[in-house]
DNA sequence: CTGAAAGCGCTTACAG
DNA sequence: CTGAAAGCGCTTACAG
C-alpha cells in the first residue's frame, strides 16, 4: 500500500495524495475529502523513510538522549515534548548509548532527518567542539551549561551548577560538619561535576578549609552501584565523616545503602544529600536532601530559546535557571562542639 | 557528501561503494581498500533513509518499548540487545508512549524497516489480535504471556504470573497476615495483572478466604504517586490491614510512602511487599520483599526463542521462566493470635 | 569483479 | 486546483 494505490482508488495523482497527507492548502476541498476517505479506509502511513529522503526539512526538532536510565533526563525529556508540541513542532527522539559519541549521531540525524534543530540531554564534553557548527541547526544542551565552550550555534540551559554545590556545602558547614565527603562523575568527561566540584572546593575554601581530592572526592557511574562502590572508598580514605555530598540523587541512594550495609545510620550517624531533585527522593526514608533542578522551568525556557535562534537566527545563549534546595530529612544538624 | 560522491573521488561506481558498504563479498581487495581509504577520510555514513527503502530486509531485531520510566524494561533491554548481538542480529529499538498501539506502531516499524523480527517490551492486551500475522514475521512479547492469544507468529516469554503471586499470598499468609490489600494495574487493559489477581485469589480461596474485589483491590498506574494514592484509598476500605502486595516495586514505593506519611511503620505496622525485583528494591530501607524476574534469563531465553522461530521457520511458543521471592526486610511476621 | 540502470515511495517545482 | 515528471540516496538484478 503506497500513495500510488492510494491515488489510483481516488482517482487523482499521486502529488494530490501527497498534499493532502501534508496538509497543504492547495486541493479543493472535493479531493481532499475523497482522498482523506481512502486514506482512512486502509489506515494508510506514508512511509517516513521516503518522506524523508526527499523532504527539505522535517517541522521537527531532534533530542538526543544519553542512557534510558537517567530518570532526570526522562522528566526533563517528557516537558520538552510538551513544549514543542505547543510551539509548533514536531519532537523526535534518539536514545544512544551512554558511551555514545552524541555529536557524530547528531551529524547523521541531520543528515538524514534534517530537524530544525537538535537538543542534548546529557553530554561528554570531550566531544563538543567548533565543528558543531557544521550541523548548520541551532543545538541546545540541556542541564549541563556551555557558557565556557563558545561554539556558535550551541546553546545551553542548566543550573548554576557551581553556585547549587556551593549553597549545599554552605547548608552542610552552617549544620556544623566539616569532615565531608563528595562523590561525583568524571572530572575529565563531566562538565557538571567538574562545576560542581569547584563549587564545593570554593565554598569550603571560604571558610577556611582545604579539600584533599584524592581522598575526599571519588568519581564514580552515576548509578546505584556506582555510589555504594564510591561510599565504600570513602569509608577507607575519609575517617570520620559525617556528611556525604553525592551528585546526583541515585549515586546517594546507592551511598546510603553502603553506609547502612557498614552499621551507619543516615542521618544520625552520616549525613547524606544529592543533587537532581528526581521523584523517588521525595518517597525515600529518610527524604533525600538535594538540589532540585526544576525540569519544567529548563524546558520551557529552553524550547523558548531554541525555537528564537530557529525562527530569528539569532545566535546561541545560555541560561541560568534557579535551582532549589530541598531540604529533606537526610543530613542532621550536629550539636555545637 | 553521498556515495556518488565516494565513487567519484575513489574511481568506482556507485555499485561497488554499496558493495563495499554492505561487506558484499564480490569485490575486489584493491577496490575494498581504496574504497574504505576514501570512506573513512570523509568519515562516510550511507543515509539510512535512503537503504531502508530500497532494501528488502535489515539485519535487525526491531524492539519496541512501552514507556521510559519503567526500569524492569531498561534492564531487560539492555540485556536482549547483547544477546542479539551475540546471535548475529542487529537491535533497534523503537519508544513508545504508555497509551500508544504498540500493533500500529510494529506495523509501520515492518513495512519500513523490514526487521526480522520484533520484540514487544510492554503490551496492552486490546491491541493484540489475530491480525498480528500481518506483520509477516515472528513476534515476542516479553514478561507478559501471550500463551491466551494464540496468535500463530506471537511467542512470549515470562515468569508465571499467577504462580508468583500466589507464592507472594502464601508467603503472607505464612507470616500471619490475613487482612491483605493489592495494588495493581487496569485489570482490562492488563494481562500480568489479571493473572497475578487471578494466583491471589486462587491462593486465597485454598486457604478459605474471599477477596472483595471492589475494597481490596486498587487499580493504578505504575508510578510513584500511583502507589501513593492507592494505598491512600486502601487506607480507607480496608481497616485495620496489615500487608499490602504491589504489583509493581515501584507502586510499593509509592505506597510505603503513603503509609508512612500516615504515621504507619513499614513493616512494624503495615508490611509490604512487591513486583519485579528492580535494582532499586534492595536499596531501599527496609529492603524490599518482592518476585525477581530473571532479566537475564528471560531475555537468553526470548532471543533464543524468536532467533529459533525467524531461522527455522517455526511457530509461536510460549515459555515460562522461573521467578524467584526475594525475601526483603519489608514483610514482618505476627506473631500467632 | 565491475558498471550502467532501474526503482524503492515519496515531495516539489513547473506547467497548465 | 491538478497532473506529469524529476529526483532524493541508496540497493540490486542484469550484463559483461
Amino acid at each position: 500500500m503506497t500513495i500510488k494505490d492510494i491515488a489510483r482508488e481516488a482517482g487523482y495523482a499521486v502529488g494530490t495524495v501527497s498534499r493532502v497527507i501534508n496538509n497543504n492548502p492547495n486541493v479543493s476541498p472535493a479531493a481532499r475529502a475523497r482522498i482523506r476517505a481512502v486514506i482512512e479506509k486502509y489506515n494508510f502511513r506514508p512511509n517516513t523513510n521516503a518522506k524523508h529522503l526527499k523532504q527539505q526539512a522535517s517541522q521537527g526538532i531532534a533530542m538526543i538522549v544519553k542512557g534510558t536510565h537517567n530518570m532526570l533526563f526522562a522528566l526533563v525529556l517528557e516537558k520538552l515534548q510538551a513544549q514543542c508540541g505547543a510551539a509548533g513542532y514536531n519532537s523526535m527522539v534518539y536514545y544512544i548509548d551512554e558511551q555514545d559519541n552524541e555529536v557524530d549521531r547528531a551529524r547523521q540525524i541531520c543528515r538524514e532527518h534534517k530537524p530544525h534543530g537538535v537538543i542534548f540531554l546529557g553530554s561528554d564534553r570531550n566531544h563538543f567542539g567548533p565543528d558543531l557548527e557544521e550541523l548548520g541547526v541551532p543545538c541546545l544542551l540541556m542541564t549541563n551549561s556551555a557558557a565556557g565552550e563558545a561554539i556558535e550555534n550551541l546553546s545551553s540551559v542548566s543550573v548554576d551548577d557551581t553556585a547549587a554545590a556551593a549553597r549545599m556545602v554552605a547548608y552542610l558547614l552552617d549544620h556544623g560538619h566539616r569532615r565531608i565527603a563528595f562523590i561525583g562523575g568524571d572530572l575529565v568527561s563531566s562538565q557538571p561535576s567538574s562545576a560542581r566540584l569547584s563549587g564545593c572546593i570554593g565554598e569550603l575554601s571560604r571558610h577556611g578549609m582545604a579539600l584533599n581530592l584524592a581522598a575526599q572526592y571519588v568519581p564514580a557511574r552515576y548509578t546505584l552501584p556506582g555510589g555504594y562502590a564510591a561510599m565504600e572508598q570513602l569509608l577507607q580514605t575519609v575517617p570520620g565523616l559525617t556528611a556525604v555530598f553525592a551528585f546526583s540523587d541515585i549515586m546517594a541512594i546507592g551511598a546510603i545503602r553502603a553506609l547502612r550495609d557498614h552499621g551507619l545510620r543516615v542521618p544520625e550517624d552520616v549525613s547524606v544529600c544529592g543533587f537532581d531533585g528526581i521523584e523517588l527522593a521525595a518517597y525515600l526514608a529518610p527524604r533525600l536532601t538535594t538540589i532540585r533542578q526544576p525540569a519544567d522551568r529548563m524546558a520551557s525556557r529552553g524550547v523558548a530559546m531554541l525555537v528564537h535562534c530557529i525562527e530569528q537566527h539569532s545566535g546561541a545563549v545560555h541560561e541560568l535557571v534557579p535551582y532549589e534546595l530541598l531540604e529533606g530529612e537526610s543530613v542532621l544538624r550536629l550539636p555545637d562542639p
